[in-house]
DNA sequence: AAAATTAATGTACAAGATACGTTTATTACA
DNA sequence: TGTAATAAACGTATCTTGTACATTAATTTT
C-alpha cells in the first residue's frame, strides 16, 4: 500500500490505486528482499513492501520506477507487472488497488545510503517477517513467477554483476528454484546458450584456483530475451 | 473502457477503475473473438472489449465476472487476469486504467439472445476491426498469453464442447498456434497426458467413417491443471 | 612440497521429440 | 450392391535433448 497516504484527505467514496514493488536482490548464494517499515497511518510501523499511490498524470509502470528510484537511486531496472491485487475488502478503511510490480536488481549497485535513510532492509527470503495487508501474497506470487520465466527467459541474469562466474550463475539458479543442481549439466546447458563470453580474468573470492569471469554478449541475449529458450532443470 | 460511463459525473481530478475483458471462443476451426459497439460517449458506436468500471465494492475479478455474464449469461468460466493497462494518456478526457482479463468460453453456451440484445458480435481474430483504445493491444497480448500459456497449461480445452473428438482438439491447437500440426504425434502426444476418456459415440460430422467423441477425465485434468506439462509442438 | 579447495571437463544411457505412409470405417452414389 | 470418396486411426525408426555420474586441474596455504 502507498506510503503517502497522509497527503491525501482519504474519501470513501473514491477509488484508490496505487502500485508495490516486489525488489529482488541476489548476495552470497541467497535471495533477497527489499522492504520498510511503513511510516504512516494505518498500520505504521508494520513492515511493508516499497509502494506509493500512482499519480493521476502518471504511468502505472512509472509510478513504480519512481519508488525504485526514490529508495535504491536505481534506474534501467528489470522490473515487470505481476498482477493486480484487487479485492474489495484488502485494505481496511478505504477503497484501494494495487498493481504489483516485481523488479531484479544488482545488490550491489544500489545506493546504500538512500536506502539507510528510507529505513529499508534486506531480508533473506526466508526470513521475510509478516508484511502488511496482502503484501506476503505478493511476495510468494512474484517467487512462482520468477521460477517459470526463469524456464524460459534469461531473466535470472538481471540479478548478477557486470562480471560474473558459472558457480555464482549456477548458486543464482539453485537459489531461485531452492534446489541444487548439477553442475556439469548446468555448465553444458549454460554455455549451449551462446549468451556467455569467457574474460581472461579469475575470481578467486571463493577458491583457490579461482573461476574465470564472464559477461554477457548483449546481441544474443537479446534474442534470447526476444525468443526464449528452455531451461528447465533437473 | 467502461460501458457506464454516463453513470458518472466525470471528474478530472479522479482516478478510475475498469476491467476490459477479452473473451475468446472457438468455431468452426476458427478463434474468435467477442465484441461490442459502445453505446456511450465518447466514442459512442467504435468497436470495444466488454468492459465496465469496478465498484466500489467489488473485487475486479468479480467485476469481470459480472459483465461476462450480463452480455453472455455465462458463469463459472476460465478468466484470468492479462495485465495493467495503466498508461496516464490511454483514455483521452479522463484518467482511467483498466485490469484486462481474458475468458474462454464454450462458443455452443452462451446465451444467444442476450448477446444479440447487447449488440455484441463475435469476429474471427484475423477480422477484429479497429477497436477504442488500446483494445487491439489488449486482444494480441491476450493472444500471446494463450499462446505461451497453452504451452505448460491445458488451457485450450476450455474452449471445447463437452464431448469432442481429437481431431477437434487439433483444429483448435492450430487456431491457437497458427500453424499445422502433425496428426500422428498431436494424438499421441495428447492421449499420453492420460485427461481424456474415450466415449463409445463418434462424430460424423465432419468425416464418413466417424471419430471417436472423447471428454476430460478431470481429476486427472485438474492435476495437469496444478503441476503443468509440456506441451511444445513442432 | 604436501594438503586443501573449488573449477573444469566428458561420456554413456534414457527419454522424448520428430518425421513420415498406409490401412480402416463409413457414406454416397453409380 | 459394389465402388469411390473421405477423414480417422495407427507405428516405427531416427534424432535430439536430458540425465546421471567421477576425475583431474589450478591455485593457495601451511
Amino acid at each position: 500500500m502507498a506510503a503517502e497516504i497522509e497527503d491525501y484527505y482519504v474519501q470513501q467514496d473514491k477509488m484508490y490505486v496505487a502500485t508495490d514493488c516486489i525488489i529482488f536482490g541476489f548476495d552470497e548464494g541467497n535471495l533477497k528482499l527489499l522492504i520498510f517499515r511503513r511510516r504512516v497511518k494505518p498500520l505504521l510501523g508494520s513492515w511493508s513492501l516499497i509502494g506509493s499511490f500512482v499519480k493521476l498524470n502518471e504511468d502505472v509502470g512509472e509510478a513504480a520506477k519512481r519508488v525504485l528510484k526514490e529508495i535504491t537511486g536505481l534506474e534501467n531496472v528489470f522490473m515487470e507487472e505481476l498482477r493486480t491485487y484487487g479485492a474489495a475488502e484488502r485494505d481496511p478503511g478505504f477503497r484501494c488497488i494495487s498493481i504489483g510490480q516485481y523488479a531484479l536488481i544488482r545488490i550491489n549497485d544500489y545506493d546504500k545510503e538512500l536506502v539507510e535513510i528510507h529505513g529499508a532492509h534486506w531480508y533473506d527470503l526466508e526470513e521475510v517477517p509478516d508484511l502488511v495487508l496482502d503484501h506476503n501474497t505478493m511476495v510468494k506470487d512474484a517467487l512462482s513467477r520468477i521460477r517459470r520465466k526463469a524456464r524460459y527467459k534469461p531473466i535470472g541474469f538481471e540479478l548478477l554483476p557486470e562480471k560474473f562466474t558459472i558457480p555464482q550463475l549456477q548458486q543464482l539458479y539453485e537459489a531461485i528454484y531452492n534446489k541444487k543442481i548439477d553442475s556439469r549439466n548446468f555448465r553444458k546447458k549454460v554455455l549451449s546458450l551462446n549468451v556467455l563470453t569467457k574474460l581472461d580474468e579469475k575470481d578467486k573470492y571463493n577458491s583457490r584456483r579461482g573461476a574465470y569471469l564472464y559477461k554477457f554478449d548483449h546481441k544474443n541475449y537479446q534474442k534470447l530475451q526476444e525468443f526464449g529458450f528452455n531451461f528447465e532443470i533437473s
